[in-house]
DNA sequence: GCAGAAACGGAACATGGTTCCGTATCGTCT
DNA sequence: AGACGATACGGAACCATGTTCCGTTTCTGC
């Protein structure tokens, strides 16, 4: 996965760390990233940190040199799709027919984003201080789009609840934990059901 | 697990396990069920079997012999409140104005329960699999009821879903998850949200 | 009071995250 | 090119946790 742009944020945990000067730094930090695609995919997102390491075939120091924690290298393999979410709350607030279809599209974007990585949903909400980072970064990014969105439905008058942006990313991430596993539970569905309820009974 | 009482029943986890023959066996087991209860209360459900030994004055072998793994502790800890539950839902559907009626209140009754358990919701739907003798435990006992009052519900044309009872209790679980350790997550309102979602829209 | 079954305690093992540190590699300076 | 300090590497070691094992202790029926 590619990752590195330049320089520039204050959030340790929101900025891409600048790129290691040294090349083969820079290689392996590579090979971490990729292999660490691989194994969550593979193992889901809680697989060891040794499985990851032997996938890219170095040792447990590098590793950890590159990523001070799990959680910070759980962020950087799926800081991208993250982003991409960000951006598209303003995209689709610009482009839907109103105000809450836009919501409504942007929170079925980040279901699938969840529901599409094993195990991802669990460890975002796991009590574990491990990923406390991780869950962080995510509320920290999301929640101010989905709040925007959640504000232009309101003042649309679309929507009936003073339901917070954060209570909203908090239930539908909750939501989406265990859909990766179970045929029998669809995540989807769930949200659309607690998304429905926001909506303006006329 | 205390020994074997002779075989009988099939589901372990269901059975309340018959009491020890001997004396010192009984004994501990209280000690330890009352001192699991004490350390779930001040640590949540997570904390380590080692405390609770410790807590209960006892060795790691003693709680094993009794439990073979900590989920079915945690089991025998909460089993009365799950079975106090069970019991509620037949009740409440005769007492309740409609099934509708007697289904919300059931649900807050579940949600009362679970959001006071530090951290047993979570525990509950983490892909953990130690824990998977818990999750099916509360499923296999809460599914039948829950489904009772859908279908009462269902019946009296108050509820416009096709939603499983299991789906159900899946959702209101996961909904559950972090509201113990959140004061800007409330639990209670979301599940209320999701409930009304499937109410008959008039 | 004895013998053997039943229970006990806790050391030891497995797994997983994280730290440490001796060694290898890189990049620059001469 | 050669040397040297900074940077990065590898993996053993450490800590926390659930669980297993087994030598020892305690009961209970006779």
């Amino acid at each position: 996965m590619p990752y590195r742009e330049p320089v520039n944020d204050r959030d340790p945990a929101t900025r891409p760390s600048a790129p290691p000067r040294r090349k083969d730094a820079r290689r392996n930090q590579e090979t971490l990233l990729d292999a660490a695609a691989a194994v969550f995919v593979a193992k889901g997102v809680d697989a060891p940190v040794r499985d990851i390491a032997a996938e890219a075939g170095v040792g447990l120091g590098t590793i950890y040199r590159h990523f001070p924690t799990r959680a910070d290298l759980v962020i950087a393999v799926y800081r991208h799709q993250i982003e991409a979410c960000v951006e598209a709350g303003p995209a689709l607030l610009a482009a839907g027919p109103t105000p809450y279809d836009a919501l409504v599209q942007w929170i079925d974007l980040f279901v699938d984003f969840l529901v599409t990585k094993h195990g991802l949903a669990a460890v975002l909400q796991s009590g574990n201080a491990d990923f406390e980072a991780l869950h962080t970064y995510f509320l920290d990014r999301l929640v101010p789009v989905c709040a925007e969105l959640l504000d232009a439905a309101s003042t649309a008058d679309e929507i009936d609840s003073d339901l917070t942006a954060y209570e909203l990313m908090r239930g539908v991430g909750n939501l989406c934990i265990g859909a990766d596993t179970d045929p029998r539970y669809d995540a989807r569905r769930m949200v659309g059901l607690l998304v429905a309820g926001l909506r303006h009974p006329r």
